[in-house]
This record gives C-alpha cells, sequence and structure tokens, in this order.
DNA sequence: TGACAACGCCTACATGTGTAGGCTTTAATA
DNA sequence: TATTAAAGCCTACACATGTAGGCGTTGTCA
C-alpha cells in the first residue's frame, strides 16, 4: 500500500462542479455548465474557472480531446465525502454528538430510517468481528 | 411565533472559539483564549479578532463587565449544528442521509453507538403510533 | 480558405478567513 | 496619585473563494 494522495478540501461552490462528474462520468466544460446553472445561475466562466482552481488543488484532472477538456474526478466521491465529514464532525459536533441525533433523526424519511438500521447492524458486526480477532 | 433571526454561518475556526462558551457558559476573552489554544496555538489577539467577528455576524453577544466583555453565544450549539448539518449534507451528499449517516457512525463511540440505537427505536414506535392514530 | 464560434489562458476584483500588531484607554496596584 | 498591565479598537496583509471578463488560438463549417 504505497502513501495516498492526500484528499484535496473543496470549496463549497466547487462540490457543485465536481458532483456532475460523478453522476455522469468525464464530461466537458460545457456539459458540466449545463448540468449546474439552474440552481446557481452561473456564467460559463465562473464554472471555467471553477474547473481550473479544481485541477490546481488536484481534485480533477483532464485529458485533451480535440481542443477542449474532457475532465473527471481525481477522487471518489466517497473518498471526498469520508474526508469531509469527519473533519465536519470534529468541527461541529465534537464530541457531544448523541444530543444531536434526536434534532436530527426527525427529518429522516422511514427508507432511511431502514437503511440506517441495516447500516447500525452491519457496523455493530463489523466492531465485534474486530474486538474478536484482537483478543 | 415570530420570525427567527438568521442563523449565522461559522467558519472553520470560528466554531473553536465559540464552544469553550457552550461548554462553559459566559467568559472573558482571555478565558476562552485559555481554553482554545492547545490545539490551535493562536496569539490572544487572534481570538480577539474572532470574537469581534462573531459579534458583528451575530454569534455571540457580549456585555461590560467592568473594563472587559463577557461574550456568550447568542444561539445554541443545537441550532447552529442543526443548520450547518443540514447544509453539509445537502452539499456533500445531495441531501441525502444516509451516506452521511453511515459516515457518522463510524465515527461514533459504542455508547453512542448504543443510544443511537435506542433513538432509533424510539422513534420508530413513534411514527408507527402515529400512523394507528391516524386511521 | 476565410469567418466565426468555442476553447483555454491570464487577469481582476470584492469579500471572507487566518493570523496577528499597534495605539489608546482604563482599572488596579504600589 | 503615578505606573503599568490588560482590555478594547482599528489596521494590516496574504491567501481562498465567488464571480466573472478579455484576449489569443484553433477547430469547424460554409
Amino acid at each position: 500500500m504505497s502513501k495516498r494522495k492526500a484528499v484535496p478540501k473543496l470549496s463549497e461552490l466547487e462540490w457543485e462542479v465536481v458532483k456532475p462528474l460523478w453522476k455522469h462520468g468525464p464530461m466537458a466544460a460545457r456539459d458540466i455548465f449545463e448540468k449546474v446553472p439552474e440552481q446557481q445561475g452561473w456564467a460559463y466562466k465562473t464554472v471555467k474557472t471553477m474547473l481550473a482552481r479544481l485541477v490546481k488543488k488536484g481534485a480533477i484532472e483532464y485529458q485533451q480531446v480535440g481542443n477542449s477538456y474532457l475532465y473527471r474526478a481525481a477522487f471518489s466521491q466517497e473518498e471526498l465525502a469520508r474526508d469531509a465529514t469527519r473533519s465536519f464532525i470534529r468541527r461541529v459536533f465534537d464530541g457531544a454528538m448523541t444530543p444531536f441525533m434526536a434534532q436530527f433523526m426527525e427529518e429522516v424519511t422511514p427508507e432511511e430510517l431502514d437503511a440506517l438500521k441495516s447500516e447500525l447492524v452491519r457496523l455493530e458486526r463489523e466492531r465485534f468481528n474486530a474486538r474478536e480477532s484482537e483478543s
């Protein structure tokens, strides 16, 4: 296992630019632009700037195709999300997680609730196994 | 119910300044400074700048006591955390709670995990009862 | 082959954030 | 009461982020 590239941190709006790449695979700037703007209302140039900055910070990569670039995400959504979530939780919750759960659960749909429960079970089993093999 | 004050957004480090206020109640700048710096290594002046900015954005308030200010949080940790979490989930997970929760749970201690499970069960029961009494 | 649309590159500029320093006022202490 | 230490106020400055615009180049279509 070689040393992993450091996971870049994305700014708020940069997430919106990378998401289409995760969802649809590699795309040209123009196409990314078309996936974003309804909610954001950006100019095409703004997206271009974002893309350039994302390349610079290593979050996406590109490959020349004709006279334009085909961009693709350099990390999976899972990787970036894991990293972002870890630091978010540390920053915002800082230990006192449980009290927030209640608040938080109110927003969850029944389907999500089911998914969560399975996830919990899976996680507990995993931890149990970890303890077993330790001893 | 009158219109609620808009919940301010804190920058990464601003959270660290407000946390002691939630944990210990109203404090003077000097004391806040002493709660923070081990991990952060800030100068006192830096904390002062943060405090001023937090006042300006309405996240904290103060009251003059002698020649110094006694600062206190203007919002509960729950309020700020809820807001921050909502927008974080929207940004990073595109609104889907489940993957966030999965990640969240990986960070959680076994005790918190237990609490979480009871909370889930309670919530399900509650929803079940709600459905019953509806029909 | 010439015009034009689209592309990428470089630049800009306001605001936010991280990280303080200097100056002025005031409370406490000798 | 004269010092002095600590508080607050104002200022600074570099880098990040949000939000583009201008310009030179090139692929494409008539």
